[in-house]
DNA sequence: AAGTAGTCCTGAGTGC
DNA sequence: TGCACTCAGGACTACT
C-alpha cells in the first residue's frame, strides 16, 4: 500500500519520463474512486515538463499548461516500461504512450486510486487538494504548530495523525512506527500530549519517512516502484504487523487493536 | 462542530 | 478443489 515514500520514490523513478511526448493514451471503462473529467484528445502531443508530489497525489505537468493527478489508492502502481507495443494486463486502467514507444501505465485492482487532469494553475483548488494540511518535511510542520493544531483534539492520537488537515502523508504504517518511536500509546487523547512528546513525535515522523524514502519505501502487498522493483523499509517495522511478537526493546509482546476501523499495532509496556 | 461509521473495491488468506 | 467468508485500508460521505 502506497504511503508518501512509496510515492516519492516512485517520482523520483519517473524523471525519465521528462521530455517525453505523448502519442496515445489509453483509459478503461472502469469506474475509478471519482469520476475523471480526462480528456483524452488534450493529451495527445504533450510533452512532460514535471513530476511533483503533494501529499499522495502525483502531479505530472505538461507544457500545454496541463497536469495530470495520479492517486494509488490501495493497490494503485504506477510502472514506465520502456519496451514498445506494451500489451496490457488486467486492472491497467490508464497508458499513456510516448512517441519514443515508452509506456507510463496505471494499474489499480481495487480501483481506489483515480487519475484527473486540471489545469496547472489550478492544481491547488482541485477537491482533492484544496484542504490538505503541510507536508510532513515542511518547516512549518513543527511542535508548535502540531500543538495547537492537537490542543481542542480528544480523539485518539493515531487517528488524528492520519487526518490529512492536520499533516498529509502519515498512513497506518508509518504512524504506527513513529508512535512507537516516541513512547506514546495509539489510545491517548491526542489533546492529552505534552510539548516534549508532540516535539519527539514531529521529530520521529520526519524522521521515519526520511529513512523510508532514502530505503526505497516499503513493500507490504502490491507496492512497486516505478520500474517495477520492491521497496527494503518494510524490513525495518518495529512495530507493523509484529502482533504477538517480541517488543524490539523490553520483553514485552506487540499488541494489535482496532482504532476507527484501522489497525493499530503498539507495545503497551514501551508506549504510554 | 467534531467524532464516528459506512462506503467503495479485489485479491489473499482461512476454514469447512 | 472449491466455495463462502473475512480482512486489508485512503479518503470521501453521511450520519449522530
Amino acid at each position: 500500500m502506497p504511503e508518501l515514500p512509496e510515492i516519492e520514490t516512485i517520482r523520483i523513478g519517473l524523471n525519465n519520463i521528462i521530455n517525453k511526448k505523448i502519442s496515445q493514451v489509453f483509459r478503461s471503462d472502469k469506474k475509478l474512486r471519482i469520476a475523471s473529467t480526462l480528456d483524452l484528445k488534450g493529451l495527445n502531443g504533450s510533452i512532460v515538463k514535471k513530476i511533483n508530489r503533494r501529499a499522495r497525489y502525483l502531479l505530472i505537468n505538461f507544457d500545454n499548461k496541463n497536469s495530470l493527478i495520479v492517486h494509488l489508492g490501495m493497490s494503485g502502481r504506477l510502472v514506465y516500461k520502456t519496451q514498445n507495443n506494451y500489451e496490457k494486463i488486467k486492472h491497467d486502467h490508464f497508458i499513456c504512450e510516448f512517441d519514443d514507444g515508452s509506456s507510463l501505465i496505471y494499474n489499480d485492482p481495487r480501483r481506489f486510486g483515480f487519475v484527473d487532469l486540471i489545469t496547472t494553475k489550478n492544481i491547488e483548488t482541485h477537491s482533492m487538494l484544496a484542504k490538505l494540511g503541510p507536508e510532513p518535511f515542511d518547516e512549518k510542520f513543527d511542535a508548535q504548530y502540531l500543538l495547537e493544531k492537537l490542543q481542542k483534539k480528544t480523539t485518539n492520537i493515531k487517528t488524528t495523525m492520519m487526518d490529512n488537515e492536520i499533516v498529509v502523508g502519515v498512513g497506518n504504517t508509518y504512524i504506527n512506527e513513529s508512535l512507537f518511536l516516541s513512547k506514546i500509546s495509539p489510545l491517548r487523547a491526542a489533546n492529552s500530549l505534552n510539548k516534549n512528546e508532540i516535539a519527539m513525535l514531529v521529530e520521529n515522523i520526519k524522521q521515519i519517512l526520511q529513512t523510508a524514502i532514502n530505503q526505497g519505501g516499503s513493500s507490504i502487498n502490491d507496492y512497486v516502484d516505478a520500474k517495477g522493483n520492491l521497496g527494503n523499509f518494510q524490513n525495518n517495522f518495529r512495530v507493523y504487523g509484529r502482533q504477538g511478537k517480541e517488543c524490539l526493546v523490553c520483553e514485552g509482546d506487540v499488541d494489535r487493536i482496532v482504532q476507527n476501523g484501522r489497525s493499530s499495532f503498539y507495545c503497551r509496556k514501551c508506549q504510554k
